[in-house]
DNA sequence: GCCAACGTTGGC
DNA sequence: GCCAACGTTGGC
């Protein structure tokens, strides 16, 4: 594995039906933009290209379903008509083998810190290295 | 389709 | 600065 020292980690929601996984697949690489939850922009500032984000289907499927990576760091969100608001670009890294459901993340001690389980709204947050580890390990996928 | 949780707005 | 009302998100 190459050096991921310094790397933050990192989940994005998505809902399937308006984009999924299988299409920032085919698109190679997707403007995230529409945020507009300050928690959740605040995230997307932090995000540091490289950093490894777990992509997840809300709403429909309710799975973790792959990885994407930060292609680039955060800059204004040209669809923000007003306001302080950003964007990154996220590409896709690799596509779980199994995708990790969110009943089996919510069953799971060692993931209940996680804002998905705590905060079921915020569609920008924060993974610890074990957390993003454990849930690799439960898709069946290494970087 | 319902509703709980959360964030934002606006009156006071 | 508080808080009620409202809108949105997202699981069920």
């Amino acid at each position: 594995m190459e050096n991921n020292a310094g790397k933050s980690y990192w989940l994005v929601k998505s809902e399937p039906d308006v984009f999924s996984y299988d299409q920032l697949v085919k698109d190679g690489k997707t403007r995230w933009d529409g945020v507009r939850n300050y928690q959740a922009r605040n995230n997307l500032r932090a995000m540091q290209v490289g950093d490894f984000c777990l992509f997840y289907h809300s709403n429909i499927g309710l799975e973790v379903v792959g990885i994407a990576r930060v292609q680039h760091a955060h800059y204004p969100d040209p669809t923000a008509e007003k306001g302080d608001w950003s964007c990154v670009d996220l590409e896709p890294y690799k596509a779980f083998k199994r995708p990790v459901p969110l009943t089996e993340i919510k069953s799971n001690p060692d993931l209940q810190n996680i804002a998905l389980v705590r905060n079921g709204r915020l569609s920008v947050m924060p993974l610890a290295f074990d957390e993003f580890s454990t849930l690799l390990q439960l898709g069946d996928t290494q970087l």
